[in-house]
DNA sequence: GTGAAAGCGCTAACAT
DNA sequence: ATGTTAGCGCTTTCAC
């Protein structure tokens, strides 16, 4: 009298349900799905045999007879750098209850692996993209502007979008900040930044921060790249290295808060008199800051705001311009003099 | 003589291919897959025609196909505390080459998040699940086990896994390192950690760290739980706290580097005698840990080799047991007397 | 080396 | 309220 268990092997189908409950394929579907009208009878049995066999439906079989893909695309640079994982949590709250899910694909600042991951989550035809900057290779644009779905390039609108742009402008950024610092007095003014070639938003902030120099007849006297390894550590040993170059710079502007957090502890452990002898700033506006002695001069970069925006974009919650821009806060902290 | 450009607005298809190329549907297929013998002219054309088209596979119809998914789950419960960001990496780096793609999953340390990650994440039907932790609801395990693909559970072996499991053992972890403290002569010690209920591995760091005290007749003369914030500020403020609570109190260990490196700024502003009136140890290894004015005595957790060899194991390029332990090292930094 | 036919597991559209 | 039919865009299998 054994009841002939279902072949463990075997990944279960809609049949295997359909059989089970005694009820057609179709209005099987219909119960999983919540669709159509559906007696609460048939509704119960489907309902148990679903549960009892362990049905998980197949998405790749549903996606491809509707043609819908509750899936979105976000392309990012970077994990590990505190910003993007801020970005993800706008987006995931934004999306949450909307149906539609975030399928996260990191490039690590390489256009070749950017171009890829793309191909790649375009091949499962998702309902909309959101892609972190406004460069990307011709073949990347080119299929992202024929995907035929919602694309929303994020965090930087110093460019022409494919589709949709949410994001600060880095170059306004760099010009304010610079100006800030004109303001308070400072003169003789370095910049301390990270080698990536591909980092353009932080290029942008560094031009921008140029440029306002340049208006006020002033330049650069000094600059430092580094890359790899821990920022902090990479912050300390920056500022050691351009302080011993040219010891009268009166300001350090740092491409990240988390070199520029590196910079501040050694400044403080050298005993030097910040902000009076000697300020600092960062950008992003990281958390991190709160923890740290003093508080560092930084830019609110809007990251939860930005994946928001992204989101409803995608979501259709929004019907925004082609650009939507954010105005960031400067933070003068404890580190500019005021 | 317009040449007829296709509907812009049609997603293509290989039966666009294969009518531009004028070669059958099957060997386009095949050329683009690079499957079979398919002479070097005929490869030209389809390329040719392929390119030009700006044509990208449509993965799900492949999948439906050849029930073959190149997607390997990952669901992890955070991506904003340093750790799994680099088990992240560890699984990108050994799935790189592989033909295998990563794709993230975050539940917040939320048990229904998991399980709806889980079940969205099968329904996909992919190669292979990575998931962190041993403890899942009744409903995750039994999905994950009727999935039919390989089930790696990472971070911890402390418990049954599904399938299979890679990680340390966080009781052992505590012990050790409560083990070291009494060694170097602390006697008065204090637990601070973050509140998380769901935070099984944090747990058992704990209990083991407690059974290791009780060992030697001692036991935990404070504790102090925080949630939310900066990691940073919230080690400063709960240790502050604590010190005022109990004074004498000559040794601070806690559940992760961040809380602990504030705890380590707050103590060297203080001008407390760091490691002689007073101790401190976090887990985890980060690397942030080197940018401070002094080392905090940690864990490493293994987190690069956990993910690589998670995705090992998924990439059938190692035929494990049941468990694969790693050994953490204690790294006692400037934090620990000698 | 290339092509034709069948079908993967589901859902849209149309019955009833 | 429920069932039937015809694909979705590919790949497998087998034929040539």
């Amino acid at each position: 009298m054994t009841k002939p268990t279902p072949d463990p092997r075997h990944t279960l189908t809609l049949r295997d349900v359909s059989e089970a409950s005694g009820v057609s394929e179709m209005t099987v579907s219909r119960v999983l799905r919540n669709r159509g009208d559906v007696s609460a009878a048939t509704r119960e049995k489907v309902l148990e045999a679903a549960r009892a066999l362990g049905y998980v439906p197949n998405k790749i079989a549903g996606a491809l007879a509707s043609q819908r893909v509750n899936l979105v695309g976000v392309v990012i640079p970077s994990l590990s750098n505190m910003v993007f994982p801020e970005v993800m949590t706008g987006i995931s709250e934004t999306l949450e209850g909307t149906g539609l899910q975030p399928v996260v694909g990191v490039t690590n600042y390489l256009p070749d692996r950017e171009e890829s991951t793309i191909y790649e989550m375009l091949s499962w035809r998702p309902s909309g993209m959101i892609i972190a900057g406004l460069e990307h290779s011709a073949a990347s644009r080119a299929m992202l502007a024929r995907a035929g779905i919602p694309i929303v390039e994020i965090m930087d609108i110093d460019g022409d979008p494919i589709d949709h742009a949410v994001g600060i402008s880095h170059r306004r950024a760099g010009r304010q900040m610079a100006e800030a610092i004109i303001a308070a007095g400072y003169r003789r003014i370095a910049f301390l930044g990270t080698q990536m070639p591909n980092d353009f938003r932080a290029k942008k902030r560094l031009d921008g921060f140029e440029e306002a120099l340049a208006r006020a007849g002033l330049s650069l006297v000094d600059r430092e790249y580094y890359s790899g390894g821990s920022a902090l550590l990479k912050g300390r040993e920056m500022t050691a290295a351009v302080l011993n170059r040219t010891p009268d710079i009166d300001f350090l502007y740092y491409s990240n808060d988390m070199i520029g957090a590196g910079g501040l502890l050694y400044c403080l452990a050298q005993g030097l008199d910040v902000p009076d002898r000697i300020g600092l700033a960062g950008f992003n506006g990281v958390e991190l800051l709160d923890g740290l002695p003093r508080k560092l001069a930084t830019m609110d970069a809007c990251r939860l705001e930005i994946g928001r925006k992204a989101a409803e974009i995608i979501a259709g919650k929004a019907m925004p311009g082609e650009k939507v821009e954010l105005f960031p806060t400067l933070q003068p902290g404890d580190t500019i003099r005021r």
